[in-house]
DNA sequence: GTCTATATAATGATAGAC
DNA sequence: GTCTATCATTATATAGAC
């Protein structure tokens, strides 16, 4: 395998494991079975190991977000896109651990993070539009309402994770159902 | 002042400004105007700095969410609740900001946290039972409703601060109400 | 590309005087 | 309670050989 991509593997499994401000670029190196030298050969420092871990994940979210495009989407689809987005946090786990902090710290890493997440908030929007053009959803009197209850379903698919862990839950697919359910349960008055 | 006090107010703003892990002991001593071996008379150590301003944290919440007892609560008792919170949060943001983390390293920290927003949540349980009894909330025939939407809106009481420092915007009253805004959206197919 | 060896700085933490 | 002085350890990062 690929010397560049070896680090990258170890540092997620390290920093979902202990966390970004535990791991030294040492334990990386020794962890990856290089030596620290090498690591520095191949990033200038820890930093940019972060920030090439979350190049992957932007990659993972602009690969994975596709809508179907020769139908209207279905509830399904919805249920289908949020539980990807889970899979997708959960396996970046150290990354929404400590989202705000790492972002703060990093001008570019947070215009990355602002410019995928607005596609993928672009495609959610769209399938809510799409919602109520088919019929599943039906138009609120409110002419805000679509855009506010679409705005809680984010806020359910960007931090069920994080509620799971915080509450010491286990993070499962049953237990990520859970999530949909709720976001299901939030649109449940405006189904036909 | 009390130096404890002044090492954990000073603590509290320098890790708001910069996070946990880049402020040293070292750097808390010289704001606080102190010597590093005072601070370790009065701190073993770093986590427990941290744990001292969990504390402060858990005290607050504590005080801070006394529902009205003489009556019966109406939904801007909700709002005030809430709004309460954001700003609890809001000045202890560090904590929120790598909450999970620092939850994950600290079994007592996660304990605590644990067993106080279980404390408000009951709280919060008990104010959506009053306004079912009260006629403000109508009991919706799915008897699993209530609480869902309940737990949407603890979600949305305990992530809007985060959401809103994710996406870059301000933390401010007009953004905090605005929270507010999207759990009124959540209940109001249930208002009588 | 990869290694060993090493420089430099910072960190957490303690001892002992006042 | 508070200070100064200090230590052992660790972290980041680089130089130079292979």
């Amino acid at each position: 395998m690929n010397t560049r991509e070896k680090i990258l593997d170890t540092a997620l499994r390290l920093f979902n494991k202990s966390g970004t401000a535990e791991i030294s670029t040492n334990h990386i190196a020794e962890a990856a079975g290089i030596s620290p030298g090498n690591l520095y050969y191949h990033f200038h420092n820890k930093q940019e190991i972060i920030r090439g871990l979350f190049q992957r994940l932007y990659a993972i979210w602009d690969a994975g977000f596709l809508l179907p495009q020769d139908r209207k989407p279905t509830l399904e689809d919805l249920n289908t896109l949020v539980k990807a987005n889970y899979q997708i946090i959960w396996e970046y786990r150290f990354a929404y651990r400590e989202l705000v902090a790492l972002l703060r710290q990093d001008a570019e890493l947070h215009a990355g993070f602002l410019a995928v997440r607005q596609r993928e908030y672009d495609g959610f929007h769209k399938i809510f539009n799409d919602f109520v053009a088919a019929d599943i959803l039906v138009e609120p009197e409110d002419p805000a309402a679509v855009e506010e209850l679409m705005e809680v379903c984010w806020l359910i698919s960007e931090f069920w994770v994080t509620n799971l862990e915080v509450n010491g839950r286990n993070v499962d697919e049953t237990e990520m159902q859970l999530g949909v359910k709720l976001m299901l349960r939030v649109l449940q008055p405006y189904l036909a």
